[in-house]
DNA sequence: AACTCATTTCGACATTTGGCGAAACAACAA
DNA sequence: TTGTTGTTTCGCCAAATGTCGAAATGAGTT
């Protein structure tokens, strides 16, 4: 019950929902959420601090840069259920799309360069 | 979206998830969730609200009682598969079993006695 | 060792939320 | 019509939550 509702609590804030839905197929560094959401980086990084909590992403550093990824197979039960149910339900919706066509230009652009305009 | 997070709002506080476990199988009357929950009427009538905007819970009234119950096939979807989910879940918690058997309790009492101690 | 810089933690604030009791509502009974 | 009674709505309060900016952390660089 207890990582059921931390779960759920997690789902419950639509920004978080909206990273996962960023995460899938790839994995992204603090900033790139950071720019793709223009929220200031300590929301994100609580707001991924949440999800990690709840088992639903991974994280690894690199260099300077954390980078957030889904959890695979290794998961608890729990976790891979409701990633797959938040997928199904929002995988196609208008939101993703656009978080998608946004999130393509950020891709393109470099890590150092995200982050010396979030410092300014 | 607007409807999915309406879903995970509505399964993020415990009390409301039990509640839709203590429906699998029957509808029970306002009444009846109360005694179970040991809240004030006015709190599980305002989670009952939460739940039925989510399309979690349907409802009816019948002579003095109001009786709610999990949505059927007609369903939407997406609410349909945040039950399954919930099932799957919790279905088998200990939560979930120490609450089907306090209600196998409150089932066998008539629904005036039920509310003429609730009433004092 | 001192510096740089991406991220996290902390402290503060406004908003939301879960809880209750009182009052309003709605349906039935007398 | 007037009561009775189960449920809902309305205020109110305390606790939790999302957000930000400032300060702390920590890994790499000089």
């Amino acid at each position: 019950m207890r990582e059921f509702m931390a779960i759920t609590k997690a789902l419950s804030d639509p920004n978080r929902v909206r990273m996962l839905l960023a995460l899938r197929g790839r994995e992204l560094c603090v900033c790139q959420i950071t720019e793709l959401f223009g929220l200031a980086p300590s929301t994100v990084s609580k707001h991924l601090s949440v999800l990690h909590n709840a088992g639903l992403v991974q994280s690894r550093k690199n260099e300077r840069w954390v980078y957030y990824r889904l959890p695979g197979q290794c998961a608890p039960v729990m976790a891979r259920e409701a990633l797959n149910w938040v997928r199904k339900s929002l995988g196609g919706s208008e939101e993703a799309a656009a978080d998608q066509k946004r999130l393509k230009q950020i891709l393109k652009m470099d890590l150092s360069e995200i982050c010396r305009r979030q410092c300014q």
